[in-house]
RNA sequence: GCGGGGGUGCCCGAGCUGGUCAAAGGGGACAGGCUUAGGACCUGUUGACGCAGGUCUACCAGGGUUCGAAUCCCUGCUCCCGCACCA
């Protein structure tokens, strides 16, 4: 029945071609949300992204805006690649993942082996859910990344960049499997999700013309070498390098390339570990294997330090990783914890020491300090290892010291007086400026390792770091470029306005970045060809080919070349052009959306598409053209546990729309987190959500029940209000209309439907408990109340959820569209706190005589009501123009201006007023006895008593009426 | 480490430009009403104490500012997120 509904409705926009948004005299508004890379099915994390623009678009649409609110494909990228290659394969995991999670038919899963296919099908799938969600998206400037048209936009988009000098050539190091012959991701990975990419220094330790190249990532510490550790269990080769130049040539053509080490370096020979070999090669291309090498020929030996240029000996080690690095570590016992016991252990080791004769040579290595540290010794490694009773090389709390030396040191070490160049520096402007100085001697290189090992690519073979080099870099580290992007953000909105100091941050500390890519799907650097594209990089300014999609989507892409492009965007228009029709009408379509109004996106994408997106603007357009503002987005968490599709914890949005109905999964995703903080799923809270939905949809029959005929919202009998709680369900129904607009003005959606709709529903029940009795008597001021609430209700729901909305409209009277009406504008008169204050009166006293029948155990038959006298509503007045609980002033100024002649009863009740101030706030004086009887029946009948109002004291037994405050008359109770 | 954001009642979560906050709303639990019955709906209870509408203790911990602090300031503890070549 739901879904036949929301059907019906979806067909009727479209054919009335609702959300087909062209140029025209309203006020315009742009929206785009991140458009999705549809690798997989859509679940209910993506419904939320995409309902709020929705939501906001419709809600901009009834304010009389011109809203445009478009779509498109992001199927650039090599991660589908490695899908339809995994898939080929039968990858097992893949297949179910497929299979099971994302609902792929078994008929159609064969087909994936294909990326191109991958992305059609999902995008397909993709927009078909969001037409199910009945978003109100223009399609016709739906468009794929990978368009003919769409490749030409993002050329010219490049070529501009490169024109302004903001395109560089580089070297970059990425994870890499040599199986495969291409990069990887996480995503790629069998072993060692998580492991980053970590810059080590290699250092040069001669030996007959040869070297040793450990490697650190601590360079000033070669200060304090005392010996070199080699494994005497693992295979060492020696490999020449700087033989073969002829990877030279690329720097003849750029001469901004920075001069990279590796490409400079004479010939060399270098021992290192036959493991390392296979990192190592792939970031020294000209890295040549020669033979092999016997370790334990070599250790007893000496290597000279490359900076002080001492003498060190090569010493074994068992805890030497032969994957790490070089293989081969330099010793500091000083300030490394393994070294430091790795020497005491070698030290007891008679046995070791005896093989290979070292006993006189170990017995003269003394620890040498390089970083002075306050609360340490000389020898901070050996503090530490005695601070944690670290016993031996394999103790486990081994690591434990170095991660707190190695952080300390970092943090606040000092380098020591006796140490040449840099006395006194901190550690980590020393490491810098020791790195920089022994590359340029030739005495180190950087190289680069994995934070963690192994890392295993899908597979199954070992990956490496690979230096791509000839790489294309966007330069986001040029100053310039910076400083124009933060004024971009500076004239930005952000919501939330926490995330701005994030924007800036990032902006900061973005740094080149490559664009050019090997694999995936894309567009070709237009000037080498050998490149594709980045998938970042081409979408940063797409949101300005949605303005014109739906014209140069059919348009021969041969026409489309830098001077359309530029005359669209960049041009201003003037009488002396040239321009055909056609290009006139386009770019006068782009001015009209163009500046972007709002971008929203999930929050990962700070550092990366929304810094970038800003970035490209900032640089391309002009100032009036640079987006106006950001939404950023919240995870979705799925009963408590993150979501994800990898892992299967999901469920698919085409699911939900089955199992509860578009609306309810929009109503549940709208209210149930702030757009910018996490959402959960819980299926017990969306069944109450349903609940709360059908309430709704029925509130119209409760009405007609109460009329006993049909309601027509067009034409409700307008009748004037008496009655305390009426006039308060319209002040409700107003307070919450304007509490609903300010939130959605700033997308805060749970807000403006806590406001709208959870506690609207929650006054109308109220409103209805409280006329019970007179709902039998057909009383024409409830009708009137609760029809004028319905219409409006309906109003307000429509963009949450517009399915019901329409058909509530539609059946009971409405014309037209309901989403074509006029978004509810509140009436600020109708909003009456003192309306509300008597509505708390009447509440308060129906819970005090409860509260007093609980505790004296006894039922009330008579209750005696007496309101505050005149005096005591001026004391109230004065104090709240005093504005604080100061009892003095509150005394002398009600004295001086003589309200009660007893001045002790005076002065007593000013006391009571300091305290009753801070915990009720004064809106003005009510007429609390009419208030009281107009109430006086739902006061009798919750209480089950007989009331008396009285006017004064003549009936006082208890003497209670002199309790009575204003707001709050004393009672007395028989 | 760098950067950002938090710690609220059984749970989730609002409030946080200081007083109307014993603290919204939802979920759960309990009681009552409606009803043949109810997981549906409505009403109420859900920190402690109190035989007259009140009092006390409370918003991570400790200190401070103030007539008054969940809300402002300092200190400590603790949790979450991002840190790149990837959408």
């Amino acid at each position: 029945m739901t879904k036949e509904i929301e059907k019906k409705w979806q067909k009727r926009w479209d054919d009335a071609k609702l959300f087909q948004s062209d140029p025209n005299e309203k006020e315009k508004l742009f929206i785009t949300v991140a458009y999705p890379y549809p690798s997989g099915a859509m679940h209910i994390g993506h419904g939320r992204t995409y309902t709020v623009p929705d939501v906001y678009a419709r809600y901009k649409r009834m304010q009389g805006y011109n809203v445009l609110f478009p779509m498109g494909w992001h199927v650039t990228g090599a991660p589908v690649i490695g899908i339809a290659s995994r898939i080929r394969d039968k990858d097992p995991w893949t297949l179910e993942l497929y299979e099971k999670v994302h609902k792929v038919p078994k008929e159609e899963l064969p087909k994936l082996i294909d990326p191109e296919y991958i992305v059609k099908y999902f995008s397909t799938e993709y927009h078909n859910v969001m037409s199910d969600m009945g978003y109100s998206i223009d399609w016709r400037r739906e468009f794929r990344t990978t368009d003919p048209s769409y490749k030409k936009f993002v050329e010219w988009q490049l070529k501009q960049l490169k024109a302004q000098d903001l395109v560089k050539k580089g070297n970059h190091p990425v994870k890499y499997c040599p199986g495969c012959g291409n990069p990887i991701g996480d995503h790629d990975l069998l072993e060692g999700e998580g492991a980053t990419i970590n810059e080590l220094t290699l250092l040069k330790f001669e030996i007959d013309g040869k070297y040793l190249v450990p490697a650190t990532f601590r360079p000033e510490t070669i200060y304090g070498a005392t010996n070199l550790w080699m494994n005497p269990d693992v295979s060492y080769i020696e490999v020449e390098k700087g033989g073969d130049i002829k990877e030279k040539e690329g720097m003849k053509e750029d001469k901004n390339i920075e001069k990279e080490g590796d490409m400079e370096g004479d010939r060399e020979i270098w021992i290192i570990s036959e493991k390392s070999y296979n990192n190592l090669s792939n970031q020294f291309k000209d890295l040549k294997k020669l033979g092999n090498i016997n370790p334990k020929e070599l250790i007893g030996r000496f290597v000279k330090n490359p900076v002080t240029n001492t003498l060190h000996p090569i010493l074994p080690a068992s805890f030497v990783d032969p994957e790490y690095g070089s293989g081969e570590v330099f010793s500091v016992p000083a300030h490394a914890p393994a070294d430091y016991i790795a020497l005491q252990d070698l030290k007891n080791n008679l046995k070791l020491l005896e093989e290979y004769n070292l006993g006189k040579i170990v017995s003269k290595i003394e620890a040498l300090n390089v970083v002075t540290l306050k609360r340490y010794s000389e020898i901070p490694a050996k503090d530490v290892i005695e601070k944690l009773q670290v016993k031996s090389q394999e103790d486990p709390k081994l690591e434990e010291a170095t991660n707190e030396l190695y952080k300390v040191e970092h943090s606040k070490g000092i380098i020591s007086e006796h140490i040449p160049d840099c006395a006194g520096e901190r550690v980590v402007d020393a490491r810098e400026s020791i790195k920089e100085k022994m590359i340029g001697d030739d005495l180190a290189e950087v190289m680069y390792d994995f934070s963690a090992h192994p890392v295993i690519c899908r597979c199954g073979t070992h990956g490496v770091v690979k230096i791509m080099d000839n790489q294309w870099f966007l330069k986001y580290s040029d100053e310039d470029w910076k400083v124009k992007t933060r004024e971009c953000l500076a004239q930005e909105n952000i919501i939330p306005p926490e995330i701005r100091s994030n924007f800036d941050y990032y902006i900061g500390w973005l740094e080149d970045w490559a664009c050019s890519r090997r694999i995936g799907l894309g567009t070709k650097l237009p000037w080498d060809s050998q490149w594709l594209i980045e998938p970042l990089t081409d979408s940063t300014i797409y949101m300005a080919y949605y303005t014109i999609a739906k014209y140069i989507k059919t348009m021969d892409p041969d026409i489309l070349d830098d001077e359309f492009f530029n005359k669209v965007f960049l041009s201003e228009i003037n009488e002396n052009d040239s321009l055909s029709d056609e290009v006139k009408q386009i770019k006068e379509e782009f001015d009209y959306w163009y500046p972007l109004d709002w971008r929203l996106s999930a929050k990962d994408l700070v550092g990366n598409h929304l810094s970038f997106h800003m970035f490209h603007h900032a640089t391309i357009f002009p100032k009036n053209k640079w987006p106006q503002g950001m939404v950023v987005f919240g995870m979705g968490l799925l009963e408590g546990n993150k979501m994800s599709s990898s892992k299967g914890n999901v469920i698919l949005l085409s699911q939900a729309i089955e199992d509860y109905g578009a609306d309810v999964v929009r109503l549940f995703l709208m209210s149930s987190a702030e757009p910018w903080q996490d959402f959960d799923w819980r299926e017990k809270e969306v069944i109450g959500t349903k609940r709360r939905l059908e309430w709704f949809s029925e509130f119209a029959d409760k009405i007609k029940e109460i009329k006993g005929a049909n309601i027509n919202i067009n034409n409700i009998e307008e009748v004037p209000l008496e009655r305390e709680i009426d006039k308060w369900m319209i002040s409700q129904l107003n307070l919450r209309i304007k509490d609903a607009t300010i939130a959605l003005e700033s997308f805060q959606t749970r807000k403006a439907l806590q406001d709208s709709f959870f506690l609207l529903k929650k006054d109308i029940d109220h409103y209805m408990y409280r006329t019970k009795h007179l709902i039998e008597t057909k009383d024409s001021a409830v009708i009137y109340a609760l029809s004028t609430v319905l219409k409006t209700w309906i109003k307000i729901l429509a963009p949450f959820t517009p399915h019901t909305c329409e058909e509530l409209w539609n059946t009971h009277g409405g014309e037209g569209f309901v989403i074509e009406e006029q978004w509810p504008i509140f009436n600020e008169d109708l909003i009456d706190v003192k309306i509300e204050k008597s509505e708390e009166i009447i509440q308060n006293i129906v819970k005090d005589i409860k509260h007093i029948n609980d505790l004296t155990k006894k039922d009330a038959e008579k209750v005696h009501v007496y309101t505050a006298p005149e005096w005591k509503w001026k004391v109230y007045e004065l104090a709240d123009e005093i504005g604080k609980p100061d009892i003095g002033q509150i005394i002398g100024k009600s004295i001086k201006t003589n309200l009660n002649d007893n001045k002790k009863e005076l002065s007593e009740f000013a006391k009571k007023i300091t305290r009753e101030m801070t915990k009720t706030k004064y809106v003005g004086k009510v007429d609390e006895i009419a208030i009281l009887n107009n109430a006086i029946e739902f006061i009798s009948e919750e209480s089950g008593a007989e009331i008396i109002i009285h006017e004064d004291n003549s009936y006082d037994p208890k003497n209670k009426s002199k309790h009575a405050i204003p707001y709050k008359p004393a009672l007395y109770i028989e």
